[in-house]
DNA sequence: CGTTAATTTGACCAAATGGTCAGAAATTTA
DNA sequence: TAAATTTCTGACCATTTGGTCAAATTAACG
């Protein structure tokens, strides 16, 4: 019997080992969003993902390693957002599109959001590395562009710095915080309607903050 | 040597209790907020106040009852914060009372703040009850303060929960986040006056985000 | 002082933890 | 089909966990 359903889901061939892992990653992220490195334990993940403890051990020798991957998925995905900051350089139109782009996600992966919240909260164990590198990076170097809008004068002067942690907080509030959402929203999901009223929302308040609309 | 040592920093009365418990909560706050409550251990907590396991026990029968005391005291913080936006009708001086309070909040006590992520992250296992009781209550009412202010036209018409929500995330971020701001600020923390700038933009960025100012 | 009550702590325990391993089962290759 | 390789898993293990307890120490009080 299991061997059928294995035949039927899968197509019973070397990529195997990638459908098991992509498993595996999907519970381990919701997992330790949940509890934190340290409060996850491989037999809940395993649990979640339905298969062996030892079965989990095989693909993934330690926890540590798990964990790795699942904070590097994480990573590429903020990355993508990332890059939709770049494709323009008016003000109001970079600035929709990034805080859609971070909207959406929070929405579409709230897991990856919150395990990104716990490592930080944890003073970025795994990693120091991305915030001292690729992120400071791309900090600085978007700062940058907004700081010429505001020499140009199409926005209002404010430390860029405290801009773009206004949009991250916002944005990924709606990840991290939506239990807290939901229970004040009568205990259930904002609708999509109403989600598209909170991105209009934050979009309009950012905008007009800075003076750009 | 340790008898000396007590007398001096106590007086030596029945309120040693009292500042055992003070210590002790002050050590939990820290381990809970940074691993979470099935991540911290009853012996890091111990260690970190400077006392055996077993003294700890003592005090706080149970890992449950020593975290229940600890969200206990964020609450009270928290509520205290609201109150700073009761103490007036007028929208721009309502909100930059209250944002200023939350944005203190942060710098004062980082950890109370983290906790509450933590807790609210993994669902409110503990403050559920919170949320939907004086949380909930409080929003409601908070929500037809501003929702007056739109009607009067004092300020723009925006949903009052999702104007909360980003006020709720932009200060929390800068406790909950801490690592990460101090890590692209060259990893030193902020300074007063960056502080106060920052306060000052998410002041401003709201207020004329609303059309309040 | 002596008695009573509160505090402190090392030693201990059952349960859970991350991880191992040998062998069974399945799959691929020759 | 047979051999080789990959995948799977129950049983196991050393360590850590939250929590207990009896005995020692300290403080309170008449």
């Amino acid at each position: 019997m299991i061997k059928t359903e294995r035949a039927i889901k899968s197509n019973s061939k070397a990529s195997i080992r990638q459908e098991k892992e992509k498993i595996i990653l999907k519970a381990a992220e919701s997992v330790f969003a949940e509890y934190g490195f340290q409060g996850a334990t491989t037999s809940m993940i395993a649990e979640r993902a339905k298969i062996p403890k030892a079965n989990l051990h095989y693909y993934f020798p330690t926890k540590q390693a798990l964990y790795r991957r699942v904070v590097d998925n994480i990573f590429n995905i903020w990355l993508q957002a990332a890059d939709s900051f770049d494709d323009c350089d008016e003000p109001v139109e970079a600035l929709t599109r990034y805080i859609e782009k971070k909207m959406d996600i929070s929405r579409e992966n709230p897991m990856g959001s919150k395990v990104w919240a716990n490592e930080i909260i944890r003073r970025a164990p795994v990693i120091q590395d991305y915030l001292e590198t690729t992120l400071k990076d791309w900090t600085e170097s978007r700062v940058s562009v907004i700081q010429r809008w505001i020499d140009q004068g199409r926005i209002n002067p404010v430390d860029p710095h405290y801009l773009l942690y206004m949009i991250w907080s916002t944005t990924q509030h709606y990840a991290d915080f939506n239990h807290q959402i939901e229970t004040l929203n009568g205990g259930k999901p904002l609708s999509d309607k109403q989600y598209q009223t909170a991105k209009d929302n934050a979009i309009e308040i950012v905008l007009k903050g800075i003076g750009a609309r």
